[in-house]
DNA sequence: AAACAAATCAACCGCCCCCAA
DNA sequence: GTTGGGGGCGGTTGATTTGTT
């Protein structure tokens, strides 16, 4: 009781019951995703709009792959967290159906334990603090997810059997050895500059050799976008 | 069978950014 | 220019599940 004799505003909280997921999912199919904070009034849950939000994006979502990772994933899971850091909701963008707490689990149960700490820790720190104020940067970053999603399709058609529409070049693009190998037809040339992940859609970087899609995150320090 | 340990993962928290008022 | 609400993100927790002795 408040003060005031008023009812405060308890919020449920815990495990959903699968009446409660009924509920949000009654509601997201009325009203769509987002305005979080009206679904415990408009639908009646005694849940606060962010877990709310939580069980429809990592749960109830009609979208999310079900069942365990593959290795395929798993491949996928440990190149991109090189290249990204503990970035999970970009990695996930390279992931469909899976949710970036899914991903950031799976990385910690499988994959924590066995990295060392180190001053990569530190960097990795430094890395992410830089990553924020580069706008700029980090916008035209995401851009180049897209070509990644190419690459990344490539795998998903190549993980169990390959169709027969993927053109033979293209199956060139192969992941062995911990590396994407490179690949100079019909895809991406992929290469690693100063220890950082580079990939380039090989009609661009043919065609104009200008063109350099360089994702390799951290050489910011060779920018001074806010003085 | 039972006690204990370890792994898993759903869900929380605090912080941050964005943007409308 | 400031503020506050909404929502997104990464780190962390802890109940439950799974493995081990």
């Amino acid at each position: 009781m408040g003060r005031w004799g008023i009812i405060e505003e308890e919020w449920r909280k815990g495990p959903w019951t699968a009446e409660e997921d009924k509920l949000l999912i009654e509601y997201v199919n009325f009203h769509g995703e987002g305005r979080w904070n009206s679904v415990a009034r408009l639908a009646g849950l005694k849940r606060n709009g962010k877990s709310c939000r939580l069980r429809w994006v990592n749960y109830l979502r009609p979208d999310l792959k079900k069942g365990q990772i593959t290795p395929y994933e798993e491949r996928i899971i440990l190149e991109l967290h090189a290249m990204w850091g503990n970035r999970w909701s970009t990695i996930a963008r390279s992931l469909p159906g899976r949710t970036d707490n899914e991903i950031k689990n799976y990385w910690m149960t499988h994959f924590k334990k066995k990295i060392k700490k180190s001053r990569i820790d530190t960097s990795e720190k430094i890395k992410t603090r830089l990553l924020k104020r580069q706008q700029f940067q980090q916008k035209q970053l995401l851009n180049n997810q897209i070509d990644m999603k190419r690459i990344m399709s490539l795998f998903e058609e190549n993980e169990n059997n390959v169709p027969s529409h993927v053109p033979k070049q293209d199956m060139a693009i192969l992941y062995q050895n911990n590396t994407f190998h490179e690949q100079e037809q019909g895809g991406f040339f992929y290469s690693m500059i100063n220890g950082y992940a580079n990939y380039v859609p090989v009609s661009e970087a043919s065609s104009n050799e200008d063109i350099m899609w360089d994702i390799g995150l951290w050489n910011l320090d060779d920018f001074n976008v806010n003085p």
